[in-house]
Order: C-alpha cells, then structure tokens, then sequence
DNA sequence: GCCGTTTTCGGCCCGACTGTTTTCAGTCG
C-alpha cells in the first residue's frame, strides 16, 4: 500500500472518528498523520521496516502500530470495524453546509436520518424544524445547501478563482473608505484548486465596505454579512469571504486568513513559545486571550510579524507546514521563480495538430511577449485524435522551422523557434525513432494513453526518460483536476531515474493539469531533477497558463536555476546538448 | 491520538456568525 493510499485511509478514519463526535483533537491526530506520511520523501515501505515511523512527528505508538498494520497486510482491522459500525451515508451528510457532528447525532437519533436524501425528505415535511437546536430557518437552510450541492461543484480551479477575484480586488482598490487590500486563503497560497474565495481589506469604515461588497454585480446571495465580515455566493456557485479590519491589524489578519491552517497553528504555537499571544488582530504581550492596543507588538507588515517570532519572510505559496519553518529559521527563504524569470516556452502546439496557431502567429506572439526562444512541439502519429504528425509531415514542419529562423536571422532578431515534438510513449517504445528523434532541437515525451497498471507505466515512463533523444517527461502523471485521478504510477521510481539520466521533468501550467503536482518537486529538487515549465499552449490566451504556473512551481520551491526555460538562449543550446553527449 | 528546558497528564489555535436561544451551542474557517 503506498503513501497515498494510506493518508487516504488516515483521512477517512479521522472524517469517521469526528462523525462519531470523538474527541475532535484525535480527529486531529489523524489527520496530521495523514499529512505526515503524504509529505514523506521516501518510500514507505523503507520507514516501516527500518522502524523509523515514530520518529515523525505527529505520529506516535498508536497511530505507528495502524500504519505499519496497514502497510504490511494491506489492511487495518480498526478502520474496518470503524468504517462498519458507520452509515457510508452519513459521511455525506457531513459536506452539507451547517451540519457538523452535533447536529448529524441528532437528526439520526430523533428522525433516524442517515443519507442526504433522508434529510432532504425530512426538511420538505417540515421535520427537521421541530427539533432541538433546529428552527424553520435552518431547515431552509439545510434544504437550500442540498440543492446547491447538487448543482455546483464545490471545488474549483485556481483559474477560475482569479478569475472571479480579480474584479472584486478592482472594487475593494477603488473603493475610499479601503485603505489596503488583498486577496487571502487558498487562492493567495496558489493552490491548484481551491473551496472558497477568501478577500481581505483594512478601512475605518468596514460597515459600508461589507455593505458594498454584498452589492457587487456578481453576488447572487448573501450568505452573511456582520461588523466584520461578510460572505455571499457569486455565480457559477463559489462563496466568496471579504474580512474587514483595522489597518493595524492589517499584517496580523494577512497571516491568519493566509492559513493554511497548519501553517497558522505553528505560528501561534511560536508565539505561545515566545510568552505571545498571536490571533488576527495582532500579536499581544499577554499569555492570555486579549486585544489589548497596549500589549499590541506592532507591525507594518507580514514580514515584521514574521521577524517578531524568530523567521525571515515565508512566501504565502510556502505557507502549508512543509518544511517551510526549519528553513525560515535558519536563514532567508531562497528567491523562488518569477514570472519575469522566464526566458522562452518549450511546450506548445500549432495548428499542425490541435494548436489554434500557424506558426508565424506563434512567432508574432512569443515575441511581443519579450521571450527569447519558443518550441513547437506537435503530438505525434499515435494521438491521431489530436491530428498528430507522421513523420513525413513532421520533417515538413522543421524545414518550415528553419525557414522561419533563417528569414528571423536575416532580420537580425533575438528570438529563436525550436523545432520539437510531444512524442507519444506507447506500450512498448516511443512514437518516432531515435534517428528523426536526433534531428528535432526538443523532445518531450508523454505519456496518453496509460496502463490501468502502475509498474506497466513506472516502466514506460523510465524507459523514455532513458532514450537519449528525449529532453523531458510531458505531465507525467496525466491527472485532470477535479476531473481525473493521476494513473497509477510510481513517481518516486520515475523521479529517480530522470536524475540517473538528466531528463527534465515538466511542471505542465495548463490549470487543469498542473502536473508534476507541486508536493513532489522538493524532493525532485534534492536529487537534481530540473524543471521545465511547460503552457501546453494551444491558443493565443494559454500564454497566461505560464503565470499561473508560476505560482504552482513558488509551492514546490522552485528557483530560477532549477527550471530550464529560464536559461538565456546560448545556455540553453549547451542544456539542449547535455544529454545526448552524455549518454 | 500526540506531546513535553514549565508538564508523562492535561493541554491541544481561536474568534465570527447564525439561529435558536434568552446566554449560548454549533459550525466554520
């Protein structure tokens, strides 16, 4: 069973424990647990059987006993009894807005209610009002949050959340009575999908603020609105939170509503440490709960809060309780990549197979961009549903690349077209042979069409990141997100033998994708894989997916020096060399 | 269930908002 699997079940098990209204601290402990193991950069099996599992934090007798039951029977008597003595129904009820466990218990004990559909009876005959702790609002409520459920996903793209973001930074910035503003949670954190809009401002005047805010063209319903905070739904289904602050407490309530939650109980317990008190209105000289403005330590910015507890400045994107702690503790967080760092695109399609662009649009387009090099790399034969290239055409194509360089030349411009392929990886060998593969500037391989097995695709990925004609593995576990589980495959395996043979490894920028996932580049970056930071640009508008890219590879600690397209054009030629010498 | 230069027991981050209550429980982030 690998680490996946078994945070998943440490997952469950804690979803179940908090159902049972357990000792919430335990549900905790689970939880951190499952954590604990997802961020573990080596194999499982190896900490289990060196006897090093409580050795990691969070992870004690008890929880070391049930995971090394489960790792070396498969299995976890626990959980199993567990999970039967529990309704599967109910764990569903759990994702309906306003019920916790509390509440749950009694719906199941006065009306025997164990499935949504259950609920949503009850609230229809009017059941559910009646009972204690419930009213005729919290059954609208309830019936209301069913209904929305059913009709919009509760999970969105980070694309779609800036999205719908941006014009409401635009209101809050234009807005007089703001002094500063910006946005929090998940989506400053740029994690790849994201639960609800979190927007954070400073004013003197926060009533009028949340009252305007609650008046935005987008919002279809206000949730909530109080003194200080308000959330409404926008369309298409996300919630949205604006928190209204002091201007002082500003850098304070930037962290806190920055999360991730993990993050922000280490701060407190640093605070804690330190005879402080930290919460969202500041960081007070006072052991106990207080908003005293005379115990306030006061700060200008995140950064002096940071300073305050014994850190440098930890970016947001680092903000997850991954390690990003022991590294401000020890010294500035390295200056992780920059949009403006990058120097050239190496993943893009054309109109030869399902691009959207010729290439002399490509080339007008890369160039008003400032960059210096663009690879056109067109799927190949196999993925005929993408109008992928046979070999003939695909010589067409580089002498059509060599034109277009020669002509560019002649003019004495700066920039460079590549000629490149996204070469299938089929079952037993690539898409095009090593000799047209050697005449191609950039090769990257994918994989499209996977095995439902993972040592089959482990396999094929190794063996394409052993072919000396290929630069980089394309999206490598081909995840959709909120689409499509990743294919199984063993990632650790595939990570270790690109560093034997220095193949690269995309971080692919398409939103949906987001693939390499941004958890495994730390230890990716350990070994000496490199990155490249690859749109997948079918159109013109995909050029913005290399932005957001961006801010997945900060989450993964990714440099300027460690992602290949940031190289100036003359370093990348020897970068391009490097493998088929060495090899 | 975890954890410990204050602790091996008693903590574990903590405040806002809603709705059902007449002072607070439950949920949420």
């Amino acid at each position: 069973m690998n680490k996946e699997q078994v945070a998943a079940i440490l997952t469950e098990i804690g979803t179940l424990l908090e159902l049972k209204g357990e000792n919430p601290f335990k549900t905790r402990a689970y939880l951190n647990a499952a954590r604990a193991i997802e961020s573990l950069d080596e194999p499982l099996e190896k900490v289990v059987a060196e006897g090093r599992l409580d050795q990691i934090k969070g992870i004690g007798e008890s929880l070391r006993d049930k995971i090394t039951e489960l790792v070396t029977t498969g299995r976890l008597g626990y959980y199993e009894e567990l999970k039967a003595s529990i309704p599967p129904g109910l764990i569903e009820l759990l994702e309906i807005p306003g019920l916790g466990p509390k509440r749950i218990l009694t719906l199941r004990e006065k009306l025997g209610i164990e499935s949504v559909d259950a609920l949503e009876k009850a609230c229809r005959e009017g059941k559910v009002a009646t009972l204690p702790g419930f009213g005729e609002k919290t059954q609208a409520n309830l019936l209301e949050g069913i209904e929305r459920r059913r009709k919009f996903a509760s999970q969105h793209l980070l694309i779609e959340v800036w999205s719908a973001a941006e014009p409401l930074l635009e209101f809050l910035r234009q807005h007089p009575d703001v002094i500063r503003c910006s946005p929090a949670g998940s989506l400053r954190r740029n994690k790849e999908v994201i639960g609800d809009l979190d927007l954070l401002a400073s004013s003197k005047n926060p009533k009028q603020v949340l009252e305007d805010f609650t008046r935005q063209p987008a919002v279809t319903k206000v949730l909530a609105k109080g003194d200080t905070k308000a959330s409404v739904l926008l369309e298409g289904g996300l919630q949205a939170d604006l928190r209204v602050v002091a201007d002082r407490e500003f850098p304070f309530a930037q962290i806190y509503f920055t999360g991730s939650k993990q993050h922000n109980i280490v701060m407190r317990q640093r605070a804690i440490e330190r005879g402080l008190r930290l919460n969202e209105y500041g960081l007070f000289r006072s052991k106990e709960e207080t908003r005293d403005p005379k115990l306030l330590i006061p700060c200008k910015d995140e950064a002096e809060v940071f300073q305050q507890l014994g850190l440098h400045y930890i970016p947001p994107e680092l903000r997850e309780d991954l390690g990003e702690f022991e590294a401000a503790e020890k010294g500035p967080i390295p200056r992780l990549l920059e949009w403006t760092d990058l120097k050239g695109s190496l993943h893009n399609h054309t109109t030869w197979s399902d691009g959207h662009m010729t290439l002399e649009e490509t080339v007008q387009l890369a160039r008003s961009l400032g960059l210096a090099y663009w690879a056109v790399t067109d799927h190949s034969r196999s993925s005929f549903q993408a109008n992928g290239l046979d070999p003939q055409r695909l010589r067409q194509q580089i002498r059509a690349i060599r034109e277009i360089n020669q002509r560019l030349e002649d003019e004495g411009a700066d920039f460079h077209l590549l000629a490149g392929t996204e070469v299938d990886i089929l079952r037993d060998r690539l898409d095009f042979d090593d000799d047209l593969l050697a005449e191609l500037d950039f090769v990257i391989a994918s994989l499209h069409v996977p095995a439902n097995n993972e040592a089959e695709n482990t396999k094929r990925l190794i063996r394409a990141a052993q072919n000396r004609f290929v630069h980089a593995l394309g999206h490598p576990t081909g995840r959709l997100l909120l689409e499509r589980d990743p294919y199984p495959v063993n990632l650790d395996a595939v990570i270790e033998a690109c560093a034997e043979t220095g193949t690269w490894i995309e971080l692919n920028c398409n939103p949906h994708r987001f693939d390499m996932d941004w958890r495994h580049w730390p230890a990716a970056l350990r070994k000496g894989v490199r990155c490249v930071l690859g749109p997948d640009a079918h159109r013109r508008e995909h050029v913005a997916y290399l932005k957001l890219g961006v801010g997945i590879a900060r989450k993964g600690w990714l440099q300027p020096r460690d992602v290949i397209n940031t190289l100036p054009w003359p370093q990348l030629l020897k970068a391009l060399q490097r493998k088929r010498q060495k090899l």
